[in-house]
DNA sequence: AGCATAGTTCAGTGTTTCTTAACTATCAGT
DNA sequence: ACTGATAGTTAAGAAACACTGAACTATGCT
């Protein structure tokens, strides 16, 4: 066996991690303390502790204010990981002490939760009553945030490009995203498209339509920007633009688009935090989203 | 937002992980205290106080000696995870502090080291010369025991049945596994197939050779097993029984086999622990390994 | 210049974690 | 059955740690 590398581990506490994941959340010092229950000064010691016994600078002065230096977020990523593990066994727990089955928290975006999984979802309610089941319906980004730092135990999500740390990725699908003009509009020369009403800038999605619209050739003047479908859905029925919509999503519901040109592929992924303390009740939500696995 | 459960985080300290990791992985518990050097007494208490803090039992007594109940193997995994990325932490701040590369270990099934990547491996030594690279070849699940206590920083095993909580998995390559008969012996009808000298009940590419001959009607009677390749090799030469082995090791070396019946595939994945501390020699030796990732 | 705000330092208190010594229960050898 | 060795526990005390509230410093706004 390799000789354990003599790297001695600092005595860092959980406890100095919750600090570090607060500042990192609030706007100020105090607000941090307030909501890890203890004064400003016993954050701040806690946190020059932390410094002291990493022996690396984690925090820089803007005025009067200490922001994290861009190099600390290896530190603040194993904090909030550590942190959220934490909380994971402390709900083990809980329903290890209570023989109680705990609560489910599931994330999804919104095309996931109306078009894909209402029947899984309406299957697993029915199976499992006595699960206090709560589903989030946001974007990915969002979701990835609390899924990292345990708001979540379940996220179903675009597929993000990088690897998120501290997660596990499961292929959920995939799902065809489709081109839609206005009816008074022709499709015309791939030079003609537009102009866009899309996906905001900086969302997993926007990146891969942006792509492969310029690998189509198509120029990208984007007019309006929404997260919600329903919403660019109604701005090509008003003749304000073009959108790239998933097919489930724009040509379903009340108001549906007209078939669209397909454009590309998306991947939705389940995620969860990598070695957290299993929950049956999660595993039995996996195993009704995904029959197979 | 989803308002935060309100479980309140035990005050649980590395440390106590420490002391319980170290307990499980001694045959003592005085054993246990002087690895992680402290007094028998401080360990005893400090685990006394942990299955306080938790509210769960954790031992339970065999004779004079505690050992850990079953359902502590939850929090044993989740000790082993924290005090992992504790260590690959306290490592990249001593990167940081020192201006140091430090050292890459690598952990390899003997096939992988000796047939797939060993101009990869030069090449990296090459293009790294100030690294301090060290290659551990042992068999799967020591390489998953040895990377999940951050005593190996990468690992290119057999992929396992079940996803090993707190790691992350990439594909490496898919190999073939062929079957080998002595020279005097001809294939004839699948029933008559054997004796077989294969790989260890319990390895995972024994598992999956068990269950491909099964599925091909042949049948399992296992007169040697063998870590070693090398070792099954010689007991066919020797006329001892067949074996089921991946070509590129049986048909290459001293003294190869004669071409084999492919029998089936194993995939060999690379496989880290989820979210450790961002090491850049580690992704270079990965970028190494794998160019297209 | 004066006041408010963000965070820091100081001194004191209570808690935690360790030590050594003494102890209890179990086991092996005779 | 007895004795000595072994595995782990408990008690008491010392040192270190983590928190509090008060007083402080530096920054920013009016």
């Amino acid at each position: 066996m390799l000789h354990r590398v003599a790297t001695v581990l600092p005595d860092l506490s959980i406890r100095q991690f919750e600090y570090l994941v607060a500042v990192a959340e609030h706007p100020t010092w105090a607000d941090a303390a307030d909501q890890v229950g203890v004064s400003a000064s016993a954050l701040s010691q806690g946190l020059a502790e932390l410094e002291r016994r990493m022996g690396v600078p984690l925090f820089e002065r803007e005025g009067r204010r200490r922001v994290l230096r861009p190099g600390a977020t290896t530190v603040l990523d194993h904090a909030r990981q550590v942190v959220a593990l934490s909380t994971d066994l402390a709900r083990w727990a809980d329903r290890a002490k209570n023989a109680d089955v705990g609560a489910v928290r599931l994330g999804m975006i919104d095309v996931a939760a109306v078009h894909h999984f209402p029947d899984k979802l309406e299957e697993y309610r029915r199976i499992h009553p006595d699960v206090d089941f709560r589903l989030r319906v946001a974007p990915s980004a969002d979701l990835v945030e609390q899924l990292r730092s345990s708001q979540l135990d379940l996220i179903i999500c675009v597929e993000p490009k990088e690897e998120i740390p501290g997660t596990t990725v499961q292929h959920a699908m995939t799902e065809e995203l489709a081109i839609y003009r206005p009816d008074t509009k022709r499709l015309g020369p791939v030079e003609k498209w537009g102009p866009w009403v899309l996906f905001p800038e900086g969302s997993h999605t926007r990146a891969l339509i942006s792509h492969e619209l310029r690998r189509a050739g198509a120029s990208i003047d984007v007019v309006a920007e929404s997260h919600q479908p329903d919403v660019l859905i109604e701005m090509v029925q008003l003749g304000l633009g073009w959108t790239v919509l998933p097919v489930a999503q724009a040509e379903a519901g009340a108001r549906p688009l007209r078939r669209g040109r397909i454009l590309t592929r998306r991947n939705l992924v389940a995620m969860m935090r990598s070695g957290s303390a299993p929950d049956p009740a999660v595993a039995a939500l996996r195993s009704t989203l995904f029959p197979s696995t």
